[in-house]
RNA sequence: GGAGGGGUGUCCGAGUGGCCAAAGGAAGCAGACUGUAAAUCUGCCGGCGAAACGCCUACGGGGGUUCGAAUCCUCCCCCCUCCA
């Protein structure tokens, strides 16, 4: 590939580009380029949203760049106060130890990590001095720091920004300079925390590395961005058949967007499974079934995928049992005298965290005992070896009874 | 340092002495429908309990006033705004 068409390839779908001819330049030296990426120590589950940008970094690599991720050991052992509702735990060293390798693994479904170079921040700030840390400060100043749209969103409403937060962009541009990014990805989001960057390694004397992001993936809900915490997730690692099923779970309208990011689908793509969509051609559940399908044979295999969808088809549109579900052990005791109370049943199943939670279920007519509807929440049942007990529309037992 | 405002359920947010397990919204769960765990509509949504207009826990933390407090007093902790 020239480096024209490098360019091209590596900048397909990107928000920003600061600036393309600099990567340019970077690309027609030659060498092998350094890309940055950051890791958060704290959350080892990796989901969909992070394998936008990592899916990106594969492209890098396959062009023989060299990917380097920095683990954010150092902030993460701080801690940031300032989450005001959660305060983030702090982090012990085994911990990011732990999560460092966790992440190591699940980035090496998309990425050779043996080719990746993997530093950690405390490698740099450990032996900064304070007065290296006020240096650092020195080169930039408050009234840029509030121009970013996250803190002045949070100055206008009144909600909180500690010290240590307006910290963080210049301590994650440090990391540039300690690496000597040539290149630095990620979430648009992170754009102004990379410009930093840029701004940062110039105060230092280096060249500035080229910043590029990409969109940030909506969740599952169609709103927030895709995160651990908002629950929206799909997480990289999860079984084919949870893989699978979250992703039908997403709203008809999130779909282009699913297909442009995790599918690399170009604009004129998108367009085309647009009109197609509108037209008829393609059923929306067709779509979404693909999009399912496709995804989830990156991470499992095309034979893992096709079996979840099989298995997807079989529950939610024959509205027949799963093939495999989890078993529940009931002990002559259980059922002593006049058989099991339904609720209790319901929480040993583990399906409802409270007895009251469990009554509601019975009450709404969720409940049913061998293909039966159980609607009395005082009811008590003695279910015969291997009758499934089914709570909602997904969630499935079969009741094993043991011997005495 | 001074003055003022505020901390409510998973989240946002009303509530200023009993009618408050606490409006409303979001999330979540369930039912109907369907094309799916989409969309839409309806219901549920602290725990215990056979049930109760029953008990327990809950409105930043401690103490107090009261027959009764999320609501009043007091001390403490935390946050915000303005002034310096």
């Amino acid at each position: 590939m020239t480096p024209e068409q490098q360019l091209e390839h590596l900048s397909q779908g990107a928000v920003d580009v600061v600036n393309p001819e600099e990567l340019l330049a970077k690309l027609r030296t030659g060498r092998p380029l350094r890309i940055k990426y950051g890791a958060d120590p704290s959350a080892p589950d990796l989901h969909l949203g992070h394998s936008v940008p990592l899916r990106r970094l594969r492209r890098f690599q396959d062009l023989g760049h060299t990917i380097v991720f920095i683990i954010g050991d150092f902030t993460g052992r701080i801690g940031d106060p300032s989450g005001r509702s959660k305060t983030r735990p702090l982090l012990t060293e085994e911990q990011i130890r732990a999560n460092a390798q966790t992440y190591a693994e699940q980035v090496g479904h998309l990425l050779d990590v043996s080719r990746c170079e993997i530093h950690y921040n405390s490698e740099w700030f450990g032996q900064m001095s304070a007065a290296d840390l006020l240096v650092l400060a020195s080169h930039y100043t408050i009234a840029r720091m509030l121009e970013r749209d996250d803190f002045h969103l949070r100055m206008l409403r009144g909600v909180p920004i500690s010290m240590l937060e307006t910290l963080y962009p210049l301590v994650q541009a440090y990391d540039s300079v300690a690496v000597r990014a040539d290149v630095e990805i990620g979430g648009t989001d992170q754009l102004f925390n990379f410009l930093v960057g840029r701004d940062i390694m110039r105060a230092y004397g280096q060249e500035p590395q080229v910043v590029m992001t990409w969109p940030l993936l909506v969740g599952l809900d169609g709103e927030e961005k895709m995160s651990k915490s908002l629950g929206n997730y799909v997480g990289i690692t999860e079984p084919p058949g949870e893989m699978f099923g979250k992703l039908m779970s997403i709203p008809d309208s999130l779909m282009p967007e699913y297909y442009r990011l995790l599918l690399d689908y170009t604009e004129e793509e998108v367009a085309h499974l647009r009109a197609r969509l509108a037209s008829g051609d393609l059923h929306p559940r067709e779509a979404k079934a693909r999009l399912a399908q496709t995804v989830t044979a990156e991470y499992h295999g095309a034979q893992a995928a096709a079996q979840a969808r099989a298995e997807f088809d079989r529950v939610f549109s024959a509205r027949e049992l799963p093939s495999e579900m989890p078993e529940v052990v009931l002990t002559p005791q259980d059922l002593c005298n006049d058989g099991i109370w339904i609720v209790a049943l319901i929480t040993r199943a583990g399906f409802a965290p409270s007895n009251s939670e469990a009554r509601r279920l019975v009450r709404q007519g969720a409940v049913s005992l061998g293909g039966t509807t159980v609607g009395d929440e005082n009811a008590r049942v003695r279910p015969e070896e291997g009758v499934v007990l089914q709570v909602g529309k997904r969630r499935f037992a079969r009741i094993r009874l043991a011997g005495g």
